[in-house]
DNA sequence: AGCACGCCGACT
DNA sequence: GTCGGCGTGCTC
């Protein structure tokens, strides 16, 4: 006898096919069954959703067997089905879309037979985590977060200095949780891969590297789906792993820590656009499992939810304030073991001054005293532009609005959009002029005018200054950011310079000294999230500096800024985040965006600028004429804003026009309604002949920056 | 998104 | 006369 089965495939974005589709059965496979089924002339994976309906007189003819499924791999339970729908509703994304991007890609490439072999070399169950005695004791700060998190139900959202224990607050939460439980299942996220191996270091050294598993998109293939196989099946006790993560199958999962909660990869910024922070704190609400959200400078979104309401309640999340260990919480002592903020006023430096006297000379004090220091400056190359002084020329990528950055290493102009690049050109190209120069600094040319400006400095060992860079150029090859990390730790460099990645999350005991060199862009950014990005970014590179006790008394962090009275950097000075989030709150309430409102962008791309915006007119239209007359969604649709369509920033990239459309509203069940009535729109318009030449749209649920 | 089918230019 | 360019249309 057939059973008919709805099952979730990854249909494609853009066929309309977001919901299960029917198939035939002889065999009656359970919810949470994965399959391999045809779709077209292709052979997917799918996922059981349930039994469907029987099909009626005219889709019957299209129903198709499933083409084979895999035995001995345990159904994905109820509650991972639950979060899969959810996240697909809430970012809206076709439900076989989500659940597959959740399966370990190598099972598309397996059959059957090929599953029975892998699972046949996993290790048996039954290792049950071991916990490694005398780690250190707690403080007072811990010992309270702690407590907290074992009577009360949360989420909890651990607001700790850099400096305050923070990862030994979630190892005990988890040595707690295995203790009661001891099959029970942790998950810890990290923003980067490359935060893993030391976060797994600290874990396998507690817990047996038996209960420990990574999980992220930089193993291999054949890596992520053991780790996938040892989730699933329970055998891991505790996974860590980067925001891919939060979707995986984890039947006895009872503890979900967050760490660095603020950092923007969480969310995903392609394909379904979701944040895994939320995901995580969604997760655990349905699973009654405790969440952890851990930061030194949380995002305004946490640190918003967990302040206590006027009433006095407490708020959504409950904040668990750590301080640090040494110091006092008040007055200036609060201050002591932090690295002293100094700010440079650049308006009083000779124009086109790249590093402040004050900076360099206490850099080269550093290193003369065998320190090291850490130079931020966010931008990759040589110079940003490349530009003719005698007809203007600037150095504009063909293919984007954007312009190509001057790699003086390989001597190539490169669009860091689309990757387009060519060999600078000798003379103008417009107008031969031979005299064409630079604006603005990158990377590279910091390192090589450091390398002028410290020509002579010696280490104590007598041997010259030496000065590294790391940013995505240099780390390009596999293994090179291990390796180049390794010769700081070694003391083989003396001053590092790198972008924004070189602030995250790596122990450099032997930096006393972090410069932000030209930071001050983003004060007056039109990305309304770039102020707190900044923030984080400068009190965690802040955090880098003196994390070694016996340094830590004298370290320094640098700002050279044009202005220095800035609230953003009067905060940092006084390390006072709560102060810098109260302000950026007000700012935000004023303004009517996150956390006082929430955000939907549409995106459209096509082949003309003008196409791109029509389409999302068109969309908007439709929705008020469609939705105002529906006595279901009128109500949703006079609590949402529509903004009028926009390019955006980088208005094209590889020869296509981008424009996009930001809905914004009070409720985001509102907004949600309105979003979810929008789709068959979307369909029905692209079908439309008007819209020829629109590439794809997208819709970015919570976006990061609009 | 793939992968088909389908209708027009340069090759064994 | 075919091989193959990518336009457009469909996938339970």
């Amino acid at each position: 006898m057939s059973h008919w089965l709805s099952i979730a495939v990854p249909t494609p974005a853009h066929s309309g096919l977001a919901e299960p589709l029917t198939y035939r059965s002889e065999a009656p496979l359970p919810a949470g069954s994965i399959v391999r089924v045809p779709l077209g002339a292709r052979e997917l994976l799918g996922v059981v959703w349930g039994a469907a309906t029987p099909p009626d007189a005219a889709l019957a003819p299209q129903v198709r067997a499933v083409a084979g499924s895999f035995d001995g791999l345990a159904p994905l339970s109820g509650d991972w089905l639950e979060l899969i729908a959810f996240t697909a509703r809430y970012y809206q994304r076709a439900l076989g879309e989500v659940a597959l991007a959740a399966l370990p890609p190598q099972l598309r490439t397996l059959d059957g037979a090929q599953l029975a072999r892998r699972l046949k070399r996993q290790p048996p169950e039954g290792t049950a985590p071991t916990v490694a005695p005398g780690h250190a004791a707690l403080s007072a700060g811990q010992a309270e977060a702690l407590a907290r998190i074992e009577t009360e139900p949360g989420p909890f959202l651990l607001f700790g200095a850099t400096g305050s224990g923070k990862t030994e607050v979630y190892m005990q939460a988890v040595q707690r949780l295995l203790a009661r439980t001891p099959e029970a299942q942790a998950l810890v996220l990290v923003p980067e891969i490359n935060l893993t191996p030391q976060l797994e270091a600290r874990f396998a050294a507690r817990f047996g590297a038996a209960a420990c598993v990574s999980l992220h998109s930089g193993l291999t293939p054949a890596q992520r789906l053991a780790a996938w196989l040892a989730a699933h099946s329970g055998r891991a006790r505790i996974v860590l792993g980067t925001r891919v993560a939060v979707l995986a199958s984890l039947p006895r999962l009872a503890l979900i820590v967050v760490d660095e909660e603020h950092d923007p990869s969480y969310k995903q910024q392609e394909g379904a656009r979701y944040s895994a922070r939320d995901l995580g704190v969604y997760r655990g609400k349905l699973l009654g499992a405790k969440v952890i959200l851990g930061s030194a400078t949380p995002a305004l979104e946490s640190w918003h939810a967990s302040t206590p309401t006027q009433e006095g309640g407490p708020g959504r999340y409950l904040r668990l304030a750590m301080p640090r260990r040494i110091g006092v919480a008040t007055g200036a002592e609060a201050l002591a073991g932090l690295p002293r903020v100094r700010r440079v006023d650049m308006t009083r430096q000779p124009r086109g001054t790249l590093i402040a006297p004050p900076l360099l000379a206490a850099i080269e004090a550093r290193v003369a005293r065998g320190e090291q220091a850490l130079l931020l400056l966010n931008r990759r190359g040589w110079a940003p532009v490349l530009h003719c002084a005698a007809c203007g020329w600037k150095s504009e990528c063909p293919h984007c609005s954007a312009y190509r950055v001057f790699h003086k290493i390989d001597r190539t102009l490169r669009c860091h959009h689309c990757g387009f690049a060519q060999r600078v050109p000798r003379a103008c190209p417009d107008c031969g002029n031979l005299d064409i120069g630079t604006i603005g600094r990158g990377t590279e040319q910091l390192e090589e005018r450091l390398a002028e400006l410290l020509a002579g400095v010696l280490r104590p060992d007598g041997a010259p200054v030496r000065i590294a860079r790391i940013d995505a150029d240099a780390t390009r090859g596999k293994g090179q950011l291990e390796a180049s990390l390794a010769q700081v730790h070694a003391g083989a460099v003396d001053v590092l310079v790198g972008t924004q990645m070189i602030a995250k999350g790596h122990d450099f005991r032997r930096v006393t000294l972090v410069a932000a060199i030209q930071p001050d862009a983003a004060l007056f950014s039109s990305d309304f999230r770039a102020a707190e990005r900044l923030f984080a970014l400068l009190m965690q590179a802040a955090g880098r500096a003196g994390r070694d006790a016996t340094s830590g008394g004298d370290s320094e962090m640098w700002v050279q800024t044009q202005h220095p009275q800035h609230p953003l950097y009067v905060a940092l000075k006084a390390h006072d985040y709560p102060g810098f989030a109260a302000q950026q709150l007000a700012e935000r309430a004023q303004a009517g965006l996150p956390p006082y409102s929430h955000l939907a962008l549409l995106r459209a791309e096509g082949r003309s600028q003008q196409l791109a915006q029509d389409f999302l007119s068109a969309l908007a239209r439709a929705a008020q004429d469609a939705f105002a007359r529906d006595p279901a969604l009128a109500p949703a649709l006079a609590q949402v804003r529509w903004y009028p369509p926009v390019p955006l920033a980088v208005q094209r990239v590889a020869g296509v026009e981008r424009a996009q459309m930001l809905l914004e509203s009070p409720s985001r069940g509102a907004l949600q309604r309105v979003l979810a009535a929008c789709q068959p729109l979307l369909h029905r318009l692209r079908a439309d002949p008007a819209h020829r030449g629109l590439l794809r749209w997208a819709i970015d649920v919570d976006p990061l920056a609009v």
